[in-house]
This record gives structure tokens, C-alpha cells and sequence, in this order.
DNA sequence: ATTTTAAATCAACATCTGTTGATATAAAAA
DNA sequence: TTTTTATATCAACAGATGTTGATTTAAAAT
């Protein structure tokens, strides 16, 4: 089983997905963008289903990993929101095309999976509002709606992969930075 | 040709396709959430791509409208984001299922009309650049990337159907503020 | 009352979907 | 060398997909 062969088939299947969604991306499409049969497909993988899910599963891990660490690590909140906002750019600049995976498809798992990831991702919302909530209650933080302070600010990087996909080579320090400041200081000149 | 039926049809297709995708939200369990047959479907609309075609120039048409009426009024660059924060708001209060197919569905448009849909979007952006740009220049807008400050300008507005699915109730007036407060001054007090 | 139009139903189509089983070749391990 | 393992190919299936044509019922317009 070679690794190389694994990892291109997996960065075809998803720059394929990115391109025409999963239920678009069909087995036969990929067999062509990858040169060989259909059936071969099934040498990397029990089925598409199994392949979504895994990978879905894989970058939900990452994600409350990363957010574990900031939990324990006893900061302030302005630096836990600091934090976060490089745990995602970090995630999306190493696997931009395994992020937008996460963004775009995962309503196409079936039934419990999808419950299950669901959850997963409530839980996740969950744990940065709280943060954010420590940050207004605080004072740190602007007085408003914790609910709504914390979709907008994942709002606002839901679609990173976008960035990073158009310029792979882009500048991760600097990314980082401008997008600290945009959710920290907006875009005026205080 | 009933008004209400038809009104009726596109808003459970509308929720079909948010709840499963475009390719996965079948002819058939269409028909069977409208209670009706298959077939009849086809007294509505000529084809499922012809719905979605329809529909995503429409909502890329009151987009360019909108921002038609912002560059005429010859406002100030902050006053220009105020409106085009609004415009986003308001349209997703009014349209919400429809501002949703347009962020998700896209890209299930069959070429041609798919290569115009993007150029169109594209246009979109670009006209948004401009407004930052100026603001920047002016020094009304913090310094930074002019690309990079659109990106995440328009990313925040992006998810603003889920608001208004979630709470269909919401006082737009008051979201529209927070918006409006979190791009231009970001999460921390001042 | 008659004509026209909209709305619904049924069965059926051609095509595309993910997936499998049997099998052959190439590479790696023993 | 022999044996095992990874990789590839072929043809095929069972089920799902969007769509159609012929036809009927219900409503609206004349």
C-alpha cells in the first residue's frame, strides 16, 4: 500500500469534491481524474460514504484537539480568541482541502453519523461561545449578544480555504495577523 | 396557475435543497414532502437545473441592484459598508432560503450558465473591493489588504441565512447593528 | 354552458449511480 | 524461487435518477 499513491488519490477525490460537491463528484468522474478504473477506487477505500465520513471525523478531532489545548492553557480571553483564530488558520493552511470538506459536505453523511457530527459541531460552537462570553462578561470582549459575537466571528473564518486554496503559498503569519485584527479591531481605523 | 401553490412549491423545494443539497434533494422525495406525484412537478418549473438557474440569477440580480443604488448615492466609504451591510441583511431577511441556495448551490449550475454565475459573483466582489479600497485610501478604514478585508467582510455576511432560519423572528434592526458594530469595530471595546 | 387552462395521476424510459466478483499483473516479502 | 500482498482491469448488477407522454380531473374564463 503505498503511501504516495494513497495520498494523491486523496488529494484528487477532494480537489474533485471541492469542484462539484459530493453527491457531483461521481465514482467514474475521479476514476478519469485519477487515470485508472472505477473499481480500482475501491483498493483505497470501503466506499465514498466511508471516505467522507473518515475524513469528516479526522478534522473534527483536530479541531476540539486544538481547542483543548487553549482551554487548558489558562489565558486571558483575548488570547484564547487569539488562539482559536490561529488553530484555524493553522488547520486550513495544512489541510485546506480536508477543511472545506468540513464546511461544505458534511450534511451529505447518513443517518447516525450525521447526528453524531452534528452534535460534535454544536459542541464545538458551544466551546467558543463560552469563551467569548467569558470575554464580554469580563469586559475584554464589546457588550453583545455572546450568540451572535461567536457565529460571526466563525463566520468570518468559515471560508479561509478559500484564501489559501486560490494562493497556496500565501503568507501564514501575516494571514493570521490580518485576521486577528479584523475580528479584534474591525476594519476602521480606531 | 395558483400564486399560493407555486409559493408554496418553491419554499419546500427551497428547504429540500438546504436540508440534502441540490443533487440530493431528489425529484422524489420532493414530490412526497408536496404530497403529490413525481410528474406534477413539472406544471411548475421546466426542469430541476432550470429552477436552480432561475433562481440564482434572480438573487445575483437583487445583489447588483442593491449596490447599484449604494454607488449612486455617493456616500462616504463607512456609510457605503453601513448600506452594504444592510443590503445583506435585508435581502437575507427577505429571501433567506433563496440567499442560501445562492452561497450553497452554485456550483451545481451546468456550463454555460455556471462560467456566467461566477463572473457575476466575481463582479460582485470586485465592486465591494472597490468600496474598501477607497476607504482604505481615505484612511476612514484601518490600513490592510484591500482583498483580504473584502474576503473577510463578505465571509461574515455569508452565514446570515443561518441566523434567520434558526429564528425567523429576529429583530433585524438590532442585527443589523451588530453586524454593522462587529465589522467596522470588531469584538473589543474600544 | 362551453371552452380553455391549471393541476394531478399513472406507468415507463433511458441514463447514471455506487458497488461487486472474478481475474490478471506487478511488486515485495519469505 | 515461491508466496504473499498491492494494484489494476473487465463486465455486470441492482437500484436510483431526472424526465416524458398520454390521460384525467378540477377550476377559471368566455
Amino acid at each position: 500500500m503505498s503511501k504516495l499513491r494513497h495520498q494523491q488519490f486523496r488529494e484528487e477525490t477532494l480537489k474533485l469534491i471541492l469542484q462539484k460537491g459530493f453527491k457531483g463528484a461521481t465514482m467514474r468522474e475521479l476514476a478519469h481524474c485519477l487515470d485508472c478504473d472505477v473499481a480500482n477506487i475501491y483498493n483505497y477505500i470501503p466506499s465514498k460514504q466511508a471516505f467522507l465520513k473518515e475524513l469528516l471525523f479526522e478534522m473534527s478531532d483536530h479541531f476540539h484537539t486544538g481547542i483543548d489545548e487553549i482551554e487548558n492553557a489558562s489565558l486571558d480571553p483575548i488570547n484564547q480568541i487569539h488562539r482559536l483564530v490561529r488553530l484555524y488558520v493553522d488547520l486550513t493552511c495544512a489541510f485546506p482541502l480536508e477543511v472545506a470538506l468540513l464546511t461544505n459536505e458534511w450534511r451529505h453523511l447518513e443517518d447516525p453519523d450525521l447526528q453524531k457530527f452534528i452534535s460534535e459541531r454544536d459542541r464545538f460552537e458551544s466551546r467558543v461561545e463560552r469563551m467569548v462570553e467569558e470575554g464580554i462578561k469580563s469586559c475584554k470582549l464589546r457588550k453583545m449578544k455572546p450568540g451572535t459575537a461567536t457565529h460571526l466571528l466563525l463566520s468570518s473564518l468559515r471560508w479561509l480555504f478559500q484564501f489559501v486554496h486560490k494562493d497556496p503559498g500565501i503568507n501564514r503569519l501575516r494571514l493570521e495577523q490580518d485576521i486577528i485584527d479584523f475580528v479584534l479591531l474591525g476594519l476602521t481605523k480606531e
